[in-house]
This record gives structure tokens, sequence and C-alpha cells, in this order.
DNA sequence: AGCGTTTCTTAAGATATCTTATTTTTTATC
DNA sequence: GATAAAAAATAAGATATCTTAAGAAACGCT
């Protein structure tokens, strides 16, 4: 089944990781549980900083089962990297997951990455750089895990989300059922 | 089962993408095919570019079985990025398919990020960027793929790879058993 | 506090993918 | 080109994960 909520506001955005880069013009807005800022199909304009809340990024696959690729709290950013940077259409959403305070960045504020000022280079490609090491070890996690390793490894590496985030959510994030999930955090606890 | 192999060189290095640097002091290495570049537990103090042949990243799961996340055939560049820029224990092995020849570029030899000529910060900036672009779509593919589509996709995205390399690298490469492609293969010869 | 909604748990049956084993095909070696 | 070794195909039985469904618990709103 397709993706419905109601929603607020259209607006656009990446799906990569946790970076802090202040930049001019920056509008702050609201947005109310379950607002869509980005769908597939659309160029991705903006990037969002979450000030307050929670966003997350995520797919549909060929029939209709969601697959989270980001969750984004206070502090981290998201968009959509490769549709903002190549001006691509998007293939991924992007959704507040509660009612959130971000700051937009958009794509006419940032200067390509070769013109950007040198400090912010150096910055920026640390960001990238760090965020590959961090999409190469959730590879890792998603080729060779199972899915008690990948629950174990989620509630050590964010266990603040663990807490604030719906298990069906977490499931989703980590290429499983809610029900499975729940099956499986069962024999953790009886393993205990 | 382990890991084992008839091995010549024993040395070190990161697991990400594709890109040319030059850089001094690089020395050329002849590489028979099997031999093991790094290990788990080891610091990677080596990248290598591909000059002929290809090399292979990959890790071992729990219970023996091995998940290729890299592939890198002449041109292409791999290292463990976390270990090489962290110094921290690698995760990874690195191997050659073919028999190789590659330039090993020593981390003795790589100034830091912030150190680097501005230049060399563009570049290797743009690098991180892409690769991370790349690692994402691996990413979207792994969690809402079918094993039919995830193949497809890789013959789209490498074709001649599916040429060269033998069906259980690219099985072990798209997270299935060897079998498991080969009937995905015999479904959709039959639909044609 | 109470009622409706969402989330979590539990469990039975279904399915995709895996395991093991055997045969056929391809590749490598002398 | 013959033989050995490796890879691929095929198939039957096993397992992890999914689907569906229903009840229990938690949450959110008035």
């Amino acid at each position: 089944m397709p993706y419905t909520r109601p929603y607020a506001i259209v607006v656009n955005s990446k799906a990569t990781g946790l970076f802090k880069m202040d930049f001019k013009n920056l509008k702050t807005k609201n947005l109310e549980k379950g607002t869509l800022l980005l769908s597939p199909g659309q160029k991705c304009n903006y990037g969002y900083r979450v000030v307050s809340g929670c966003l997350k990024s995520f797919v549909l696959d060929s029939s209709g089962k969601d697959h989270i690729l980001q969750f984004a709290p206070e502090g981290w950013f998201i968009s959509d990297l490769e549709s903002f940077t190549k001006q691509t259409p998007s293939k991924i959403f992007i959704d507040a997951i509660e009612n959130s305070e971000v700051q937009m960045i958009g794509k006419e504020a940032v200067p390509s990455f070769e013109e950007l000022d040198h400090q912010l280079q150096v910055e920026l490609g640390l960001k990238f750089r760090n965020n590959l090491i961090a999409s190469n070890n959730r590879l890792i996690s998603l080729l060779s895990g199972t899915a008690e390793e990948k629950y174990l490894e989620f509630t050590q590496t964010y266990p603040a989300l663990v807490q604030r985030l719906p298990q069906k959510l977490i499931a989703s994030y980590l290429g499983m059922t809610p029900e499975h999930l729940s099956y499986t955090r069962g024999k953790l606890a009886k393993k205990k």
C-alpha cells in the first residue's frame, strides 16, 4: 500500500548523516509530525538541519514496503545528497517523525564544492569521509548480520533512539518486519 | 569455515571506490591470484590502485560466510578507509581475484586530509562525496531489492564485471548464495 | 480518568532464500 | 586434446524471515 499521511508542507531535500554547517540564509521552519518534505521524482532543493524533533528518509520498494535509510534527530542533517548535488530526480522520501523545527538550506545558497571557501571544503570533505565510513559500516552490518546481531548493534550505536522511536521504525531501518523484531527481542530477553 | 588460501604477501589497506590519485613514492607490486593484502585485526597502512587484474574486499560473518564489499578492477582504488584514516583495526579482508599489478600508497606518504594541498582536497572531497552517493545507493538496493532486482541492477551497473567474474563472487556481492543466483538467472532466462 | 488509535506481542501458516548433494558444464593444466 | 579442478546448474529438504490475524499494551486526546 502506498504512502498516505496528512501532510502540511511540500518542500524538498539528502539522506546521509550527521553534520553541522552554518550557511547564511537559513530559514527556520516548524513541521508537524508527518509532514512530507521530499518525494521520489522531485528534485531535492533543500537540506535540513534538525533543531528539534526527528526526521527520517526512506524508500518504498516494488511491493510497497518502506525501508528507512536514515534517522535525523536534533543536530543531524538530512537531505538527498545525490539529487541535491546532481539535480537528478530523487528516489527517496523525507518526512517528520515528530513535530520538528528545522533549518532549511536551499540549493541556491550552496556553492558547488569546488567554489566553497577553503575552510568549508575541509569540513565538508571530512564529513563526506566520515559519512562514507558510516555508510560502509552499515553495508557490512546489513550484508553479514542476523536479525539479532543487527538489532544489538543498533542498540549500541543509537541507544537514545531505541528509547525514543517506535519499534516498527527501527525494524524498517534494520531491514526486517516489526513482527520479526518483536520476536527477536523476545528471544534476546529470554537469553538474559 | 575460515578463509584459507595460499598467499604470498601480507601487507595492508580501505574498501571504497573508484578514484585516481597520483602520489609520490608509489611502489608497484605484482600479486598472484589469491594474495591476501589485509586481514581483520590488522591496521590498514596501504591503499592500492589497481593497474591490471582485480582485487576484492570482503568480510566473514559469524557463521563463516563471506560477503563481498567491493570489486576493484583496473583503475580502481581499494583500501579500508576507516582503518587507514583512524588507524583502527580493520574488519575486512582484501585479496587478489586475479593476478594483478597494483600501486601501493603507504599511510606515511599520505598527509591528513587537512594538510593535503588544496587541489587534492577538492579532488578527494569530491571522491568521498561520489563514493558516499554510491554507497547509499547500494544500501537502498540491498534494503529494498529482491534477488532478481539486485542482479539486474548489477548487470546494468557493471556489465564488464558480469562477464569477467565468477558468478559465485557476484552472488556474494549481492548478498545471496551462488545457488540462489543460479536459480534467479534461470528464472530470468525463461521470462525472456 | 476514559475512549479511540497506534504500537507491540504472539502465533500459525506461507514464502524466499539457504543448505546439502549430485550432475553437468566450463576452465585450467600438462 | 585429455584430464583434473573449479564453477554452474539442478533439485529436495531446511530455516529465517514474512504475512496475516487477533489480542494486549501503550499512547494521545478530550
